[in-house]
DNA sequence: GGAAAACACGAGAGATCGCTCGCGTTTCAT
DNA sequence: ATGAAACGCGAGCGATCTCTCGTGTTTTCC
């Protein structure tokens, strides 16, 4: 058993493949592609013909850079997920109780709306239920970083609440967050505003009697 | 052109068929089945012959009462949006503006979350993003009626406030009981109730600075 | 310049799903 | 009792989708 390339003798799941210029290219064009066909027609809904016609490439060039359509929403999730952390990383990052509540949730709700309205792929891939099993993970641990930042920020304006009730605020304001984001993503304009404007009302007045 | 049986000259889309009792029977079994499956699996991903099997019947069975499956989801509905109507009716009639608003809404509330309860495929029918295109259409049927109810019971609050904007206070609502709705459904005992009383919460704060 | 590896293609294998069809059984009206 | 119609079955057709494979092209490395 001669030791031909050490290489392919390593890990075959760690780097099998040296990608090219060429390929990382191809790649984000067919994460585009994908971005753009799940958001129209939905993930199961999406077939990988579709995703290749869409990149203008065979389905063959698409099968050698991802291993099945699984992987391609696992990809755009995780590409999603860190373009978020690098724009709004600190967007709910705790804040000083001094600032006005009022500040720290309009603050909040403007960057992730704004994400959001750039990247309505997400959006499509957080709230479909039909999500495959391995794409359940990476959703439940984003929910629970979502739940544990907004804990974060919420605990100082809370300080003497059970941790429970503190966490049951938080699921309930992610899950406002969500139900205003589909109505803001579904008006355009003025009316959008008026949206954004009312998701704002909504939480601080729900947070407002809770945090004195 | 002989008339040989004024029924079959008739409409063939009016009642081709004369259910027998036992007919009747297969198609409630039918559609607890389909009820069934959607909710573990979701509409697209629900095959027919899954809900034959659940159902413990062929799946020629199966296309003997109904055309398609789309079909089967909407008289599925139709079923759901009757038994609503017969159960709540009036869950949401508009009230005497003397009632407090407090009254009205823990009302409404408890009532549709206790029919979603008992009907879970009901808010997986509606929430679903992977819902055919005929039935799209009572979807938004029954999501206007819905607002349309909630404007008529904001309305006597709000005596002289735009029409645009009770009707986007109107959505709001609605779109903050979806969300409570799904975080409700995803608890059980008393940390259900503890949600229902958040969105209870929720729902009253964002409206009692508006009805006065 | 030449070998190896990455990239690209597209036909089609293999699997699944919606739905049909032919035939046998049960129920109903007369 | 008997014919008609409703009920029931399950193999399988046709369409669609995911993914593979053999082949040819481009890039990289020495």
């Amino acid at each position: 058993m001669p030791a031909k390339s050490e290489r392919t003798a390593k890990a075959a799941k760690e780097q099998p493949r040296r990608r090219q210029a060429r390929g990382e290219r191809r790649i984000t064009q067919l994460l585009e592609a994908a971005a753009s066909v799940f958001c129209t027609t939905g993930y199961t809904a999406a077939s990988t013909n579709a995703i290749a016609r869409e990149a203008g490439v065979s389905p063959g060039t698409l099968y050698q850079f991802f291993p099945n359509k699984e992987a391609i929403a696992i990809e755009l999730g995780e590409r999603l997920m860190g373009e978020m952390r690098r724009t709004y990383g600190e967007a709910l990052a705790p804040v000083d109780p001094a600032t006005p509540l009022e500040e720290a949730v309009g603050a909040a709700v403007d960057r992730f709306i704004d994400f959001n309205c750039r990247h309505p792929v997400f959006f499509t891939l957080m709230h479909g239920p039909d999500i495959p099993g391995r794409m359940a993970e990476e959703h439940d641990a984003l929910h629970a970083t979502l739940i544990g930042r907004v804990e974060a920020l919420l605990t100082p304006f809370l300080p003497d609440t059970p941790a429970a009730d503190v966490r049951r605020t938080a699921e309930v304001c992610v899950g406002i967050y969500k139900a205003g984001l589909e109505l803001v993503l579904a008006h355009e304009g003025e009316e959008r505003e008026a949206y954004v404007r009312e998701l704002k009302n909504v939480l601080l007045r729900y947070l407002t009697p809770l945090v004195d």
